[in-house]
DNA sequence: TGTACATCAGTGAACGCGCGTTCACTGATGTAC
DNA sequence: TGTACATCAGTGAACGCGCGTTCACTGATGTAC
């Protein structure tokens, strides 16, 4: 049964949206074809009449997960480092980042899918990068970027390696959290953090 | 044909040996028994000779990248940085950190694996933590521990997503890695690094 | 506007392939006497 | 010390299974007239 060109674009748009959680959740050799068919509600032989291969949708979906950064543009650092780096980010791994989710699966995959990632990665510190007046100030506010995204996903990435009920991983959180706050704050007023925080 | 009690063992290790470096370089997925089995040495039959399934040695091999770390006890952290965050340990997986390599990967494994990560973890920061005179200051070394190894890893990890020649994995490295050592160093003294040095 | 036909998104069976695992077998090692 | 036998590390064929991909088919959509 044929559909309509705007309904198979959106069902085109459906497959992404539900491999993109998926690879999220189990990463990229985790979830197979039939599967994430499955879960955007379709049987795994249409796949091919959308995509040339699994990898082509990978590279998609790493595309489409970084692209929502697009919409919010300027973003706060610290309050990134709040919603980033805390429990609740590290427990959704679906609906968190795309970055800390599968960089390391990234890692191992061919050129394009590890393009997407770094336009990824370039896009996300453009957006933590306030404008400077002057060359330094910008190359000192895109330093910053780095440092912090560097930081904030070491820390989910370690703290998610973890078992589940480890102290461990909410120690690495807390501590990274805390550390990056008070950087951001400034030298001057140091927050101490709660002693065990919910996230 | 049998072989000697020594020699079984020493065969063994040699699968863990082989298994470890494979799983770093290309993951848990990236291997199949009969490869790893052959990178020993062996033919894929004997593997379970030696250990119940291919998780357990998963597990083992993580146990094992943890283990060298207990040779060498006090790690100066500067040092640990320079050697860490730096371009032959980004390209050199298979002979480089397996919490860097596989950290990605343990999230989603079951939890006897994650248990030796974390226990990979606890012994790196300990490691990593110098002994302190009071408890406060003893907190703190850890909370330093933490920090490093956090922002350690998350510039290896984002570095290692990026196409091999994309000018934004160097400087994710580089910026890192200066950042890192002149916080060690203290606020008073900051020096410049090279426009782009080799590591 | 109505009719005839080509298109093509989606279905479901089938493909070859490599995976983790099992198994019967081999023959040197290690043990019992 | 010498002989007979059980052990078990390693071999290589085979297992069922799920994977990514292909294919003939369906039938509503979109187009040409």
């Amino acid at each position: 049964m044929k559909v309509s060109k705007a309904q198979a674009q959106a069902n085109r748009a459906r497959i992404v949206e539900a491999a993109a959680t998926l690879f999220r959740e189990r990463g990229y050799d985790g979830v197979g074809v039939a599967e994430l068919m499955g879960a955007a509600g379709f049987t795994h032989g249409g796949f091919y009449k959308h995509f040339p291969s699994k990898a082509d949708l990978m590279a998609e979906t790493a595309a489409s997960g970084f692209a929502k950064l697009e919409a919010a543009h300027p973003i706060d650092l610290a309050a990134f480092v709040q919603a980033y780096v805390c429990r609740d980010h590290r427990d959704g791994r679906g609906e968190g980042c795309t970055l800390a989710a599968l960089c390391g699966d990234a890692a191992r995959q061919p050129d394009p899918i590890r393009a997407e990632f770094a336009e990824g990665v370039e896009r996300l510190l453009t957006q933590l990068t306030p404008p400077g007046d002057t060359p330094a100030e910008q190359a000192q506010a895109r330093a910053l970027a780095i440092d912090t995204l560097a930081h904030a996903v070491g820390a989910l990435v370690l703290s998610r390696a973890c078992p589940d009920e480890a102290p461990l991983a909410n120690e690495i959180l807390r501590v990274c959290r805390d550390t990056l706050l008070r950087g951001l704050a400034g030298a001057a007023d140091a927050p101490a953090s709660d002693p065990d925080p919910a996230d």
